[in-house]
DNA sequence: ACACATATATGTAAATATCATATATTAGTT
DNA sequence: AACTAATATATGATATTTACATATATGTGT
């Protein structure tokens, strides 16, 4: 048995990092936001802990938006101001819309594929409605 | 634009392999097809491929399960039939039946993030009531 | 003898995530 | 003036996970 990890959630313990996380799924979360209006990276921050439900890692998080500009998903401008850091303005492009839904339709079979498992779970461990 | 895969359910494409794919999502419906009766490896891949939308690769589902195995969440034993090649014949343990309870708890959370990113999206576009 | 399905397993490379560190600017504090 | 912290962008190194190919062995049917 290797138990390295200590849920937070439920106290359980199991090996490495959490489980459930969804590969890039702070991209659809970064198009999402940009949807509504353009941002730099510290400045999504905020909505995407929200998003994603955790903390996102900073330095992660700067290297996926410009994997993101390269393949066509954000623009990016430099932005100056007085007394304030030049930021990188990021901007949704027609490419990130149509991947964001893509994204979101292709979660929803991730969506049915979760919800089977906790059907099958629940015709083998019944224990009770609520869970 | 680095655009290498094309989606087959929508038609669209976008870079590199399919979205939407959970970490280890694979560990969870072994398990719980574990929990209904002992198998095999390879007899696990009809029901795996129920689970996981897709066909699981044979190579990374050995791998797995000796990896379970080594974490305890299983046992194994070699079963040896008249004209039939050895089999090993995996068992679910408690460790493993913990796991299971946590992986289902954990993706609620996995769930929930993903219907936050669907509302989201829908005030964003709007367009109709089915999508 | 040959092809094919079953069955287990490993080698290698690519993609992704994690953790640490570097750099620069602005604002506030001592 | 020196310091600390928050903001802001970015890279280096490593670990984890996935994908694809290949190796090996056995049983079945032709």
């Amino acid at each position: 048995m290797i138990f390295t990890y200590m849920c937070q959630s439920c106290g359980c313990s199991f090996r490495s990092r959490d489980f459930g996380t969804i590969e890039r799924f702070v991209e659809p979360c970064i198009l999402l936001l940009l949807s509504k209006e353009p941002a730099h990276g510290y400045g999504l921050l905020e909505g995407l802990e929200t998003h994603c439900g955790e903390k996102v890692d900073v330095g992660d998080l700067y290297r996926t938006l410009r994997r993101m500009e390269r393949d066509g998903w954000v623009n990016s401008t430099w932005e100056r101001k007085e007394n304030q850091r030049d930021r990188r303005i990021y901007t949704i492009t027609e490419e990130g819309r149509a991947f964001l839904k893509h994204a979101v339709a292709s979660l929803r079979q991730t969506d049915e594929l979760i919800h089977h498992l906790f059907s099958g779970y629940r015709k083998v461990y019944p224990e009770g409605k609520a869970l």
